[in-house]
DNA sequence: AGTCTGACTCGAG
DNA sequence: GCTCGAGCCAGAC
């Protein structure tokens, strides 16, 4: 069968290397759907349970985490992320530094 | 089948 | 730099 768009968001999540991050729009575009940033966010929903995805390296456009401040999600995200070395600051992330580019 | 919602983004004020 | 409204697509009711 032919690779889904959801698999194919997940393999370019998969190549985001450790210390970086990229935005759902960019994982939309280099996954070939062009501005369906929505769409990641809904695939990153369905992973299935036992995944290697680093899901946590896909954050907003503007540097700042997806889930609302405070919530359980949030805290794993910005834990995992400073883990790597990548800086949280008031939820968000110095895209500057960190933004990975192909 | 119609409506609402959401791990988004962009342009304008 | 923040807020608001509109565009997008698939899944749930």
């Amino acid at each position: 069968m032919e690779p889904t768009r959801e698999q194919k968001i997940w393999q370019v999540v998969l190549a985001v290397p450790e210390g970086r991050v990229v935005s759902y729009g960019q994982v939309a575009d280099m996954a070939g759907l062009g501005r369906q940033a929505r769409f990641v966010g809904r695939a990153l929903g369905k992973l299935p349970a036992g995944h290697s995805v680093p899901w946590f390296r896909v954050i907003r456009t503007n540097g700042q985490i997806a889930f609302p401040q405070g919530s359980e999600a949030f805290a794993r995200q910005k834990n995992l992320l400073e883990k790597e070395g990548i800086e949280v600051i008031n939820g968000r992330v110095p895209m500057g530094r960190f933004r990975w580019t192909p």
